[in-house]
DNA sequence: CCGCCTTGAAATGTCCAACGATTCAATAGG
DNA sequence: CCTATTGAATCGTTGGACATTTCAAGGCGG
């Protein structure tokens, strides 16, 4: 008879698991609050030192927040957009991905969204749409200004294709071109004012709610503007907050 | 004279934001071996539970992995593709994404993926995904390897595409949708044949390093791909390890 | 009666000491 | 020369004690 190799788990992690699973699934709603420490002990038999590192495990996860004091204790979260930019910056960072590659991403996931905007789209976020389109405008004689409004711009597409998951990726990776290109000044006249009408075109596309018009549109835009800083565009990616 | 709140942080978190920030400043290089936990202790004067809390905070962030034993020890690490895997993982079940999403991701990613995998691919990697090519095809009458086996290929793809971000983006999502679908049994015989088929003429691309052809050719294969799911697509994601 | 202050309770934060478990290297024995 | 035993280094786990933080309730003075 033979035997597979046996594996231990330490118990931190398996408590640890348990928790995850239970606030994953919603027993742990957000905001509600986990048995004390010493109740977890009393419950699982384990000793608190184990607890207490389960209990950190799940705090670098964001999964939970613990404080101090009378009514303090651990309390449920949900993972947000914040923590998954954290980890992609940590990614970018620690890799030393080239800027390149982030463009590349951003023409993969953009077009995209652009389409799903427009066929998703509520009223409101139209509004604020137009009103991001407008800020931009507003901001030509600004560059950095400029900048910044137009990121916002990216991000108002993507809260506006409904899906979380491409618009967190888009968010987390808007901000970290931000930070490397903010410093470089591509931004000449001539491309503002071609990135403010290839704007307004795709805005049209999606008031119109014209999916392929609005994903052809962004495609090209974003092609020009990746063109646009296409000259330092290999070098390492640098920088950081 | 007024005075500001002050905050007080916890020691283990003061010790692992120092030794995080000695990893990611190459002080501790990937693979090199930080002090032990007891020397850790003696150096910072603190008790070996806050320091094993620090340790576990750095654990799970994957900055560092802690055997026991003899030679054990925590070594540093450089955050991988496991790490973004695992708090996108977090983010999508923690928000409850639905399946259609994460197609749609899925949809948004890999067509660029294919393109940049012609442009870019080595002879080496080519070599990896006749392979994989080769062993989806073989697996085509046990249906829960050739599932595998087609996650494997995608991903082959990816590796091939010589970005690391996407890369990573791919990987993770790959394997969120295989571990949602491999329960429900939707490649019917009709589907895998397509499958392979569709395969096949995307290797042609790539093989021939036509990008374009090899963008447009994952498009139509992930279009029909997710028409075979579509009926359950909508359902909230569930289940995953 | 209202407001401030003190006190107490509940919870986490920190430390210490000991023992158990695991892994690997060196050494003794066949 | 090979194998098995022993031993050392290291993390894993436990238990208990005390410190710190926070808030609520009650007491005191106005």
């Amino acid at each position: 008879m033979k035997l597979s190799p046996i594996v231990v788990p330490k118990t931190s992690d398996v408590l640890a698991g348990e928790l995850r699973k239970r606030i994953l699934n919603g027993v742990f709603a957000p905001g509600a609050s986990l048995p004390a420490e010493r109740d977890l002990v009393a419950q699982t038999g384990l000793s608190r030192g184990s607890v207490r590192e389960a209990l950190r495990t799940l705090e670098a996860e964001h999964l939970v927040t613990t404080r101090p004091g009378r009514h303090g204790g651990s309390v449920a979260r949900q993972p947000g957009d914040d923590l998954l930019a954290k980890y992609i910056g940590l990614f970018v960072h620690g890799r030393g991905v080239a800027l390149i590659a982030l463009l590349q991403t951003r023409d993969a996931l953009e077009p995209t969204l652009a389409a799903l905007a427009a066929t998703n789209r509520t009223d409101a976020e139209l509004q604020l749409l137009v009103a991001a389109t407008r800020r931009v405008e507003e901001a030509y004689d600004d560059v950095p200004l400029f900048l910044a409004e137009n990121v916002k711009w990216h991000c108002a597409i993507a809260v506006a294709s409904h899906n979380e998951l491409l618009r967190a990726f888009m968010v987390a990776i808007s901000n970290l071109v931000y930070q490397a290109t903010s410093i470089d000044n591509f931004a000449t006249d001539d491309v503002r004012k071609v990135v403010i009408e290839a704007h307004r075109r795709i805005l049209d596309a999606i008031v119109a709610q014209d999916a392929d018009a609005a994903r052809r549109r962004m495609a090209r835009h974003l092609a020009a503007a990746t063109a646009a800083m296409q000259n330092f565009a290999d070098a390492p990616l640098v920088l950081g907050p």
